[in-house]
DNA sequence: TATGAATGAGGTTTCATTCAT
DNA sequence: GATGAATGAAACCTCATTCAT
C-alpha cells in the first residue's frame, strides 16, 4: 500500500533539489514518479504541503546518513570536531542523490524573501549553526562573546555552503575528481586548514584593543 | 529618443535583482516602468533577450561604481589588493540599490543547471576570478600551481558571497548596523583578516611534502 | 445491515440541505458520515442518485413530522386547514434540523433550469400544491374555475416559500425570535390573517365582470 | 476599442442569471462572447470581479428600463404606488432578457450563506426595501412601528418574488401567456389587490388589543 | 460489505507573447 | 515609437468516479 506515494516523495525531492520549488512542475514530479497527475493532490493537498514534507524527508535523509558531528566520540577536541562539521557539510553538499537533496534545496530558497519559502528551512538551518558555534566558542576558550563568535561561524558556513549554492563550482569540482569520497575528504581537509587558521586570526584580532587598534592603522 | 526603453531597463534590474528570473514578470516590470505590457517585446523582443541586456547593464553598474581593485595605486601589495577586493566584493553585496543589482541576480540563478540562466553570467563571473587568482598567486610568490591557487580562491570567494546568496544572513548585517559603509568597512576588515590567514595557512601547507604527510595524520 | 448506508443518507441530507447540489462534495458526505470516500458510490451508484434518496427521505421525514393538514378533523373549516398548512409550511422552514431538510434542498434547486434538478422534486410539490388549491377552491364556495384558484394559491405559497428562499431573511427571523415555535405560531398567524384577506378578495374581484372593470379603471 | 469586453459582460449577465455564480463557468462565457479563454481574466482579473461587474451593471439595467416608482407623479396616493412598486417588480422577473438578469442572478445566491455571495446583492435589496416600507407605512397612516410595517412588507416581496425564485411557476406564466405585458399587468393588479387587502388585514389586527386577542382566540 | 488508492475530466488563473493600429 | 487588445500554453487544483482488494 501506498508505494506510488513514496515514489512522488521521492522523484519530488529530485526535482525540487535540481530546480527549486516554482521551477518544479506538479506534472513533471509525477510523470517522473510514473503517476496521474493528480496523484500529488490526492496524497499531499497541494504542492506545498508536499514541499513541506519533502523538506522534512530530505533533512532525515541526510542527518541521519551523514550526521553532522561525524560520530565522534564525546571527548574530542574542539579542532577534530570543527572538521567533522565541515567534512560533513561538504559530503552533503558534494555527494550525487539523497543526501544532498536537502542542502540544494535550501540553496535554492535562500535567496527569496524571508516572507516566503525561505521561512520554511530557518527552523533546521538554525540547529546546525548552534553546533558549529559551540565548536567555535570552544575553540576561543569561551572568552568571546557571542556575536564575534557568529562571525567566525558565518565564516565557516560560507566556505563550506560555496559548493551549495555554486552550480559551476561543483560541476567543475565534481569533472575533476569524480566527485569520489577521497577528494570530498582531502577538500575537508584543506578547508578546515583555512578555517582554524582564518578563525584564530580572527578571534586573536579581538582578543587586545591594543592590537585591534594598531591594525585598523594598517587597514585604513 | 527611447526614455522608455532606459526605464523599462531599471525597473528591469529592480526586479530581477529581487525575485530572480523565473519569478519576475514582464507585467510586473513595465508597470514599474509606467509602460505598456508590450514595451519589453518591443524594446528588446524577448523576456529573457531583456534579461540579457540587464545583466551586461548592471555588471557595468558595478563595474563602475565599485570597481575590483578599489582603485588602488600600481604597485599595491598583494594584500592590499586582496583587501581591496573583499571590500568591493561586500560594498557590492551588502549596499541597497543599484550597485547590488548584479551580484543578487547572479545569487538568484547560481543553483540552476549550467544549460539555462547560470551560463549567462559565467564570462562575467570568471574575470573577475582572474583578478582574484592573480592576487593570491602574488601572495604565493608564484610558486604554487593553478589548482592550488584556484581552491584558495574559492574560499575567498566563498567568505565573500555568502551574504550575497543568504539572505538571512544579509537581513540580519542590515538590521544590526544598519548597513553602513562603517559596519561593511569593518566586515571587510574581519574578512581579510580571516582570509589571509587561511591563505597563507593553506599554502603552507601545500609547501613541503613532510608537512603535509605530518598534518594528515593529525587529521586522520 | 447498513447502518453506513444511513449514516451517509443522514449527513447527505444534511450537506444538500445547506449547500445545494452542486456545491456539495461527495468528499465532505463521506468524511461527516465518518466513511470511506467511495462509500457513495459504492452504496448510491453516483451523486445524483444518492440526491434522489436524499430527496425521497427528506420528504418523508417532513410530511411524517408535519404534516400539512396539522392533524385536523374531518370536519375543519376550509379556513382552518389554511391555517393549519401555512403554519406546517412554516415550521417545516423555519426550523432547524431534518424537519427543513425539504425545504431547504427544494429551494437551492428551484432557479435552476427544468430540465436539470429542479425537476426532480416538481411531483412532489405538486401534490402539496394540490392540497392548497383544494382548500381555496373550498373557500371560494366552488364557483370559480382552476385558473383563478391557482392564482390564489400561487399567492399563499410565495408567502410561505418566503422564508424557505430567502436565507437572510431566514436569519434574522432567528434572531430575532430564537426562533421559537410560538415566533413561528405567531407568524403563521399574520400571515394566514394576510392570506386569507387576500384570498377573498381577490376572489371578489372575479366575482362579478362589472366590479372588475370598475377596478380595472381604479388602476388604470 | 474594447469590443470583446462589452460582449464578455453581456454573455455573463446571461449566463450568470441563468445558471448561478457557480455554475457558470468562464470556459461557457468566453465561448458565448466568442473571446479566448483567457479573455475573462484579461479584462476582469477573475471571474468574481467579473461577477461584480455583472452584478454592478445588470442592477443599472434594471433600475433605468424599469423604475420601481413607475414613473409616478410625487403626489400619487401610497396605494398607487405599490400598484407600481409591484407592477415593476415582476416586469422585471417575468420578463425575457436584459431586465431580468439582475433579479434572476439575486434568486440564485439568495439561499447561500450571508458569508458568501449572498452578501454583494444586499445593499441593492435593502435599498429596494426601505422604498416599500415607506409605502407601506404611509398606508398604514404612520401609527405602526417599524417591525410591523417591516412584516407587511416582506409579505409583499414573497408575492413579487415568487416568479423569480420559482422557475417552474415562471415558465408556467410564459407559456400561458406569452409573457405579454398585459399578462404582466394583469397579474399585477391581481397581486396588487391580494396584498393591499392583506396588508389592511394585518394592519388592522395590530390595531386594538382588544381584536388581537379576541382573534388569537379564534386561532386558537 | 467496504475501502484505500488512483484517475481523468474539467475548472480558474497566470503569463509571455503577438496582432492590429 | 508605442500601445491596448487578445491569445495559447501551461500551471495548480477539485472532484466524481473507478479499480483492485
Amino acid at each position: 500500500m501506498g508505494r506510488t506515494r513514496q515514489r512522488l516523495l521521492e522523484s519530488a525531492c529530485e526535482i525540487f533539489a535540481e530546480q527549486g520549488y516554482q521551477a518544479a512542475t506538479v506534472a513533471e514530479i509525477c510523470e517522473r514518479a510514473e503517476a496521474n497527475i493528480a496523484a500529488v493532490n490526492y496524497h499531499f493537498g497541494t504542492k506545498e504541503a508536499l514541499y513541506d514534507e519533502v523538506l522534512a524527508y530530505s533533512r532525515r535523509v541526510a542527518d541521519t546518513e551523514v550526521p553532522l558531528d561525524g560520530g565522534l566520540p564525546a571527548d574530542a577536541t574542539p579542532d577534530e570536531r570543527l572538521h567533522a562539521f565541515i567534512h560533513a557539510m561538504l559530503v552533503r553538499t558534494l555527494s550525487e542523490g539523497r543526501v544532498a537533496w536537502f542542502q540544494r534545496m535550501v540553496a535554492h530558497e535562500r535567496m527569496k524573501p524571508e516572507s516566503g519559502m525561505a521561512r520554511k528551512f530557518r527552523p533546521y538551518i538554525q540547529r546546525n549553526r548552534a553546533v558549529l558555534d559551540a565548536i567555535i566558542a570552544e575553540m576561543g576558550g569561551g572568552t568571546f562573546d557571542d556575536e564575534i563568535i557568529h562571525t567566525c561561524g558565518s565564516q565557516v558556513i560560507a566556505l563550506c555552503n560555496y559548493w551549495s549554492y555554486n552550480r559551476y563550482a561543483h560541476d567543475r569540482f565534481t569533472r575533476k575528481t569524480g566527485g569520489s569520497l577521497d577528494a570530498v575528504q582531502k577538500l575537508a581537509r584543506d578547508t578546515t586548514r583555512f578555517a582554524t587558521a582564518g578563525i584564530r586570526a580572527l578571534l586573536a584580532s579581538y582578543r587586545s584593543d591594543i592590537d585591534k587598534t594598531r591594525n585598523d592603522e594598517i587597514f585604513k
